[in-house]
DNA sequence: TAACATATGTAAGCGATGCTAACTTCGACA
DNA sequence: TGTCGAAGTTAGCATCGCTTACATATGTTA
């Protein structure tokens, strides 16, 4: 990986054939390789192999080639979590542990963007702010979908939503302590296909409160 | 801001009283003020009023810095945890749901904090690493003896400790979610100790699989 | 009390960063 | 063909993390 795949322009011409599409995803592979806070704009101008002013005709700030990043994975993760659920019956545990298993898995194939998706510190409100809001609502929906299938209620209903946040939780917080190897660190080996997939079940029918 | 809290030096007095205290202090506060991304020697500096090589005298690189801090966040977590299970049955539930309150409430009260303890992404196995391990090892180990008491087995019973991973999992990604604002995009106002209290229940008392 | 060793500060400077301003190139369209 | 705007460039600013060389204060020893 030493050899970061050096993304060429057409050679010998002054412009750039699609330099916007080209930063993003060198964008993208930086974030993944280095970590979303040690990007630098910097890096990814010689990855696209322009000068460190170019980008600013494409992009505000740096923050927005971030936020670029940002977007494309949430609409990635929102098909892939669709695509998984619907291999299973609606409302089975299996297509709700197949969903959780996708968004884990995500996470675990680029933590960088994954860690950059969900650990947006500024709220700034702006219609950028909203677009990606909706991504991950979308998102969320997929689970809840399952849930509300499962319980014959509505996808709005008090429990279901409840019970869809714990499970969206769940989910969640082991993606973060896996890509920031907090399991490693027990001797035990755990089986986390087998965790989630008791902890699903447990959520999922628990006698309502 | 503007009045960041600045912490004089003994007015007039070429040596500081206590440096490096008074920087991790400044580093402390402005993880929380910016983000642990955003932090810099050189504001840090400025707060205790030193020049800013001062710190390499006491610090060898910058995350050195952050180290500190986090090493301290993590002993206070621990104590806070292990004080707040002591009030309440061992292995009860209102223990487990207090104990897990307890880190939601760390993580919303120092974000900053917080994210920087649960984000080391060099793994360098360094002796600093060791003894961070060890400290948010000890942290775990307060939700494990709850469950182990619950069920009247060890602490490393493979059962005990699914459950535990399962319930740490869940206030982790509880705590996340939280500070990075993504349960405010509900309209529906959710009820958090009740949902942490339910998710604790189901996932304490289910059935073994 | 004098002098030295050590701990702890300063000043100056290197390379890299995010970003801006002013200039240059090139292609599209009249 | 001529011109105009989009999309590049070079040059430069302020700040950053960090290093090196030097200055100052303090405690111990004689």
């Amino acid at each position: 990986m030493s050899a970061a795949p050096k993304i060429a322009k057409k050679s010998g011409s002054y412009h750039h054939g699609d330099l916007k599409a080209q930063l993003v995803e060198a964008t993208r592979a930086l974030v993944e390789e280095h970590g979303p806070d040690r990007f630098s704009v910097a890096q990814a101008c010689r990855l696209a192999g322009v000068s460190t002013a170019a980008p600013y005709r494409h992009f505000e700030t740096r923050q927005d080639m971030l936020d670029a990043v940002t977007e494309e994975g949430l609409m990635r993760m929102r098909t892939r979590l669709a695509e998984e659920a619907a291999k299973h019956p609606p409302g089975s545990v299996e297509a709700v542990a197949a969903t959780g298993a996708a968004y884990v898995a995500f996470a675990q194939e680029e933590p960088g963007v994954f860690r950059l998706m969900f650990s947006m510190e500024g709220e700034e409100s702006s219609p950028r702010e909203a677009e990606m809001r909706v991504l991950g609502l979308d998102c969320f929906g997929v689970v809840l979908d399952q849930v509300a299938a499962r319980r014959g209620k509505d996808r709005f209903d008090p429990s279901v939503l409840e019970t869809g946040m714990q499970l969206w939780t769940l989910v969640h917080g082991l993606s973060f302590l896996t890509i920031d190897g907090k399991f490693s660190v027990m001797e035990l080996p755990v089986d986390m296909p087998k965790m989630l997939m008791s902890a699903s079940l447990a959520l999922l029918d628990a006698r309502p409160s």
